[in-house]
DNA sequence: ATGGTGCTATTATCGGACAATCGGACTATT
DNA sequence: AATAGTCCGATTGTCCGATAATAGCACCAT
């Protein structure tokens, strides 16, 4: 026998102070920048309490939509940044034991067609930001020069100037942070690898030569692959968050 | 000149307590499943107010690592699901006013890796679970027919079994399914033409035949394409929450 | 313009209160 | 034995009121 009944929905007054604050926010009545109406006004308005709607505003906090400024008390009305949501995605993938290997199959997939897209898009900011990051030192400690290949790979995606691409694959790096700093760490050759892997990268991107881009940004990847070997990380372990 | 101090940092306390319990998710001291202590227990513990407390209990719920079954209020610790995280996903990505193309572009680049992989990694299960969607009547309203559609491409993720690759399209799917609906209740061919689409990926996934289910995974997103032309749908156009 | 000075609005946190209801135990009914 | 009724304590949702700290702002004096 089926269930004959939908289970019947209450919804907790913050969570709907949240969700018409939110839908006002979506429908853009607030506009990013705006500031929020004090607490106490929200509360007469919505006519609640104080304490309901400092709950539902945590609930818009963490999601990103409201923010203060450092040090300051009015709450504005913000987009969710980069980093906070991959933040989140991370998070999650992490508490799913996603293995290192589904992250960098994900790489796999992803990172050619970003640099093929970064080479067709790419403009001279985009350049000048990426140089800068290649030329930074590789000869630092391994976490500088795990960062260092991180940003490569982050800047390389906006140069796609597509926020989709740049969002999806912000989670695989911050994800694969850990890994990369062992294999910098313990394979010697790894350093010389990967400048050479980014100088042709770069120079595919440079060029507006999306093949030879897509064709080095695989092989790096496929690198990587190595280095997980020789730095005897077992790709079934799960990514730490 | 540069600064040469970095601002001084205040967190409030529910911050705090947010973190702290957070932190003993992600170490798996609380696992998924367990309940949390009471409000006031936690209170005690943390020598803070319960109204504190409940302030970081929302941050936490919000971003699905607390949750309560349907109608009890015993507090559990979770996993963020899929839906939850994708949802906060789209919703950045909308406020950010992502074009739908750049979300058409991302899934040209998804998409036909994605099947590729659930033609090498498919089980039986998958199977079952693709079918029964493609199957579902496609002559229902725009609507139903545009959730099978999306369906569809969800559950070939699923047969990846890289749950990375999975909340990575989820997102898409998701913006893109208002324009979908769109162009299957303006252009008339489309539901056959997703049917055929389909139909070859599906056989290709079934038999093992990767780069069947690839290619014509490709030709189906640049289908769509001619859809939103077919549709009039301005691809510079922002997508919708 | 720059730097003090002081008021007010607003937030962070607290304490306590009360109704609703969930979980569970215990009992009665068939 | 299984189901339904009853009861109670624990816990949450929401409210009220209060206090300290301080950000925002206006005003004033250089």
């Amino acid at each position: 026998m089926s269930l004959p009944f939908e289970p019947v929905e209450f919804e907790p007054v913050y969570r709907k102070v949240a969700a018409a604050l939110l839908e006002r926010i979506t429908d853009r009545t607030l506009k990013s920048g705006d500031r929020l109406p004090p607490e106490l006004e929200l509360a007469r308005q919505f006519g609640v309490n104080r304490s309901t709607v400092r709950e539902a505003l945590r609930e818009l906090e963490s999601t990103g939509v409201l923010r203060r400024q450092r040090g300051s008390k009015l709450m504005m009305v913000s987009r969710p940044e980069r980093d906070a949501v991959a933040d989140g995605v991370s998070r999650a993938l992490a508490l799913h034991d996603v293995s290192i290997r589904d992250v960098w199959e994900s790489l796999t997939i992803l990172e050619p067609p970003i640099a093929e897209a970064a080479a067709r898009q790419r403009r001279a900011a985009d350049l000048a930001r990426i140089e800068s990051t290649f030329s930074r030192a590789m000869d630092r400690s391994a976490e500088a020069a795990a960062r260092q290949a991180a940003d490569f790979f982050r800047h390389v995606g906006e140069a796609t100037h597509n926020r989709v691409l740049m969002l999806a694959h912000e989670p695989l790096l911050q994800l694969l942070a850990p890994s990369l700093r062992t294999i910098i760490d313990e394979v010697a050759p790894a350093r010389a690898r990967i400048a050479t892997a980014q100088r042709h990268i770069l120079r595919g991107i440079r060029n507006g030569d999306p093949a030879e881009a897509r064709l080095w940004t695989g092989k790096h990847i496929r690198d990587y692959r190595r280095g997980f070997d020789l730095a005897g990380i077992d790709l079934a372990n799960r990514v730490e968050p």
